[in-house]
RNA sequence: GGGGCUGUAGCUCAGUCGGUUAGAGCAAGGGACUCAUAAUCCCUCGGUCGUGGGUUCGAGCCCCACCGGCCCUACCA
């Protein structure tokens, strides 16, 4: 059950890349759950962002003539405006260039060095002069740099590293204790058999770099891009800045991540936690990836038709375009279960689209607005308290409950649908347009909109405008998400005799 | 190469602790209906649970091998 707070995070995007399908999934699910806890009156915290430091961005604003700050404010701004678009709904956008950060990061990671658990040494390795970089033997291609096939060169720098190799038993331990606090179980063994195969330190700071944040206590060095990048969860509740903010959203938090970065979130994180002195953090839930099967996509979605299409090459703003925000929404929290790989693919949301968006939810609002008009002079009549739906509606909303606090928007919604089904269904069997307008058939057509007015509740954290939009439409003043879940499925709780409209179709069927 | 996750109906996915006849939605086929966006409702079809072994009274589930997909291997949600 809720505990009345809901700190969520997603990761902090690379400003290297443009905002894509995949960045774009996870965001999409960390606001749903944020919504959903917004809904259920949990005091939230959304948090997202962008990751600004490191040698390619300095490289790629070089190449543009720009300085690295102002590459970095080009570039984060296109993650503002992509979540605009998809309606995302944070409280807060944190980038690590910014003041905070480097407060934070200076504060957290000398505590680090004061507790003993970052020493100097120097790395010896082979370094590729072309990606600036160095490379372990085992990653080499035929003793050669994979990206740019040339010879390595043996080259030593000095570096701070840090003792993850101390941190084996105590995240052992911690794992131990805190069965939950990695989800889905398979992806915590993953996580637990990296660590059970034996920690090395980690080299944290480079030289040879300039655009990152200086090491407080060695001018000379700056923080590996990785480094400052996870304490962004802190800087954003005020770490070494406001110990109240932090004592109210730390450990709780919820990190939401794909797959590949189980190792940072998930070994390296809360080993930082530990040796900084903080507790690890209480929640990471990681995601599979979207892939896309092979099927093509259409010409505005792809660049080359000929080649591949990966889910990176898809723009949010491209699908939102053609489909229109909800559904795409619709489609990323719905499709495919948070926690394992998903199937991407414009058929599929077309499917979606249709099925579940046009025919069951857009066709249901259409009918019974219809039907109200011939039969209920266009005002709400009263729900029956003995309506079969008041029962379906209670079950739908306490399975929806139960799979948000699950971190299973899938399943919210699918129990969510199965009571669009089940209003399609009784309207069906009473056949109210059949009848004179009379007591029985107010009952029924009263119930259906009942039961569509807490179906709009529930859908709202997945399509929050068409939630608004099909309260507007149910003569409804106000938000869905009024007074909070508890008091909006109360059945009958809503005023009598509003005025119903019927409107355009709110998803008229696609023929693609 | 090494470490790991995964494979269930045409498609997307459930399947608890090993326990009767493996479920849902979509798609497909049939019927009903005509309020509604050719929508809706009911019924039906559809599975050698990747392959081959093993453990067990009993395996989708546990063990081994192999095959395919994917992630990590120190910058990709």
């Amino acid at each position: 059950m809720a505990v009345g707070r809901f700190y969520i995070t997603t990761p902090i995007y690379y400003v290297n890349d443009a905002p894509h399908m995949g960045t774009s999934y996870t965001t999409v699910n960390a606001d749903a759950l944020a919504r959903w806890h917004r809904l259920i009156g949990d005091e939230t915290k959304f948090l997202t962002g962008t990751d600004e430091h490191g040698m390619k961005i300095a490289e790629t604003a070089e190449k543009h003539g720009v300085s690295p700050q102002a590459w970095t404010d080009a570039t984060s701004a296109r993650f503002e405006e992509a979540w605009a678009t998809l309606n995302i709904s944070q409280d807060d956008f944190i980038r690590t260039t910014q003041a905070r950060h480097y407060e934070t990061v200076g504060t957290f990671l000398t505590k680090i060095y004061e507790n003993g658990y970052i020493r100097k040494d120097t790395y010896r390795g082979l370094y590729c002069v072309g990606c600036e970089d160095y490379y372990t033997q085992d990653q080499l291609v035929d003793g050669k740099c994979p990206s740019h096939n040339r010879e390595l060169v043996e080259m030593e720098e000095d570096n701070y590293f840090f003792e993850l190799s101390k941190f084996e038993d105590r995240l052992l331990e911690w794992f131990e204790a805190n069965p939950a606090a990695i989800q889905p179980a398979s992806k915590r063994n993953e996580a637990l058999s990296f660590i059970k195969g034996g920690l090395k330190d980690v080299s944290i700071t480079r030289t040879s770099i300039s655009w990152g944040i200086p090491v407080p206590w060695d001018e000379g060095h700056v923080f590996y891009v990785w480094y400052d990048a996870l304490i962004n969860y802190l800087t954003a509740i005020g770490y070494g800045r406001d110990e109240a903010e932090v004592e109210k959203w730390w450990p709780h938090v919820h990190h939401l991540i794909g797959k590949e970065i189980i190792r940072f979130h998930c070994v390296w994180w809360p080993a930082m936690c530990m040796a900084a002195g903080i507790d690890p953090p209480a929640h990471v839930f990681v995601h599979g990836w979207l892939l896309v099967g092979g099927k093509k996509l259409s010409k505005s979605m792809a660049a080359d038709e000929s080649a591949p299409v990966k889910l990176t090459d898809i723009t949010p703003a491209s699908l939102v375009e053609q489909f229109g925000v909800d559904p795409v929404r619709y489609y990323l929290l719905r499709n495919t279960p948070l926690g394992t790989d998903g199937d991407f693919s414009i058929e599929g949301i077309t499917e979606r689209y249709n099925a579940d968006l046009a025919n069951n939810l857009g066709n249901l609002v259409a009918r019974l607005a219809t039907v109200i008009g011939s039969k209920s002079g266009g005002r709400s009549p009263e729900p029956s308290e003995t309506s079969e739906l008041k029962d379906r509606a209670a079950e739908a909303v306490a399975q929806a409950r139960d799979a948000w606090e699950r971190f299973a928007p899938q399943e919210g919604l699918e129990a969510t649908w199965r009571l669009i089904g089940a209003v399609n269904s009784a309207l069906e069997v009473a056949e109210p347009w059949k009848a004179e307008p009379s007591p029985e058939v107010d009952a029924v057509l009263g119930s259906a909109l009942e039961a569509l007015r807490i179906i709009t509740v529930l859908i709202w954290p997945a399509m929050p405008d068409t939630a608004q939009a099909i309260w507007g439409r149910i003569g409804l003043d106000g938000s869905p998400t009024d007074g909070g879940l508890d008091a909006q499925v109360l059945w009958g709780s809503a005023p009598q005799a509003r005025v119903v409209t019927k409107g355009d179709p709110l998803f008229p069927r696609r023929k693609d």
